[in-house]
DNA sequence: ACCTGAACACCGTTCAAGT
DNA sequence: ACCTGAACACCGTTCAAGT
């Protein structure tokens, strides 16, 4: 990790001559408080010490971002993008079918331990952050989209029972999301494989929560 | 609300004659502390506001707790005990059946929701704030240990199957965390209505997945 | 023992000013 | 348009000093 993403901060790449420091800093704000949130989580995320490891002003991040908090919930927002595409991969490498349903739950836990923070920010204060970027919530829906696709599938398939998708979706959901926080909140004592084996016996307890009655 | 609590700030009951403020002031931080994270949240939580609401110096707060940190794990312990109160009595007025189960679900969701800040306080930060107040991992368990009563009593009854108990309790609180985090978290669009018809659902597939095979 | 008050090293945010 | 620098109103924490 920590070679992906922000080309921003080493080529300055100016749109004219004579500018200040950046090109793209809005971009570059988004990547390094990113990195500051991976490493030293949201409580360790600065805006001064932001502006600083881009060596620019610590006010100037206002002239991209109302206040902290938007910047925070665009972090979010690339959280949300590239989660959705973690489930969806997993979900279409496995063959779309109970196999990729089963791999979708996995890469989610994979998703939420490898980074705490990051999906602490996704869902924490989900409400407040949308209202501070209001297309966050196209993200956050697309992630939950991938879920409600591989369920409605799994209807077509008769894997799946005939509720209503959505509240079959958002019960799935919340196993996984419980599951995550309890292991990245460290709730379960040695949380690395203890939560590996709850996760494995709910995947097998929801195929039966899921299935059709009979 | 808001009625309950804390006895030590209306009558002083000084231990000896020409004390400073208080009697208890320990017990007096961590009602105080409470009351503004009820209304406030964490991040309205402030030692120096905690300090000036019960007329004390704003250091005053070191004698009885390490830091900050150690006065919110406080607060969280005091949450698991009237946490783990209100499942228990839930449990035991429905006859400790089927039915108690049921109303122990309802009533860990009641609790998340009308408290909201109070529960992710006790949630969140898990680890750390054990590490602040070794006796939060006591009420915590005992909290825990209510739903793995009912789980075993189940197994005896015969409605729930045969499993590790502690898996079996791990998994049912995965869900019931999962849903009580999205709700307060603003995750589900109308989330009153929204999160109470969840777990109606929920308890019902809950059921399907830990009953017995055949 | 218990509490105070000044001091220290931080914060996010505003705003007049520079280019 | 984009960025700066000083200023403002906050923080948690330390520590010598008081009773």
């Amino acid at each position: 990790m920590g070679s992906m993403a922000g080309s921003a901060s080493k080529r300055p790449r100016r749109k004219r001559a004579g500018q200040y420091h950046h090109g793209d800093l809005r971009h570059a704000l988004i990547d390094q408080a990113l990195r500051t949130i991976l490493t030293a989580g949201v409580e360790g995320l600065t805006l001064r010490g932001v502006g600083e490891a881009l060596g620019v002003s610590r006010t100037a991040l206002y002239r991209h971002f109302s206040d902290k908090q938007a910047l925070v919930a665009a972090v979010a927002r690339e959280g949300f993008r590239t989660f959705r595409r973690a489930l969806v991969d997993a979900w279409e490498q496995q063959g779309r079918g109970r196999a990729g349903f089963e791999a979708m739950g996995e890469a989610y836990l994979q998703f939420a331990v490898a980074h705490p923070s990051h999906y602490r920010v996704m869902f924490g204060r989900f409400m407040e952050s949308c209202a501070r970027d209001p297309e966050l919530i196209n993200e956050a829906t697309g992630a939950f989209q991938a879920l409600l696709d591989a369920l409605v599938e799994g209807q077509r398939e008769g894997w799946v029972r005939q509720d209503d998708p959505v509240i079959l979706a958002r019960f799935v959901w919340s196993v996984t999301h419980g599951i995550a926080m309890l292991v990245i909140d460290g709730q379960l004592r040695d949380s690395d494989e203890a939560g590996a084996a709850l996760n494995r016996y709910a995947a097998e307890r929801i195929q039966a929560a899921i299935a059709p009655s009979l």
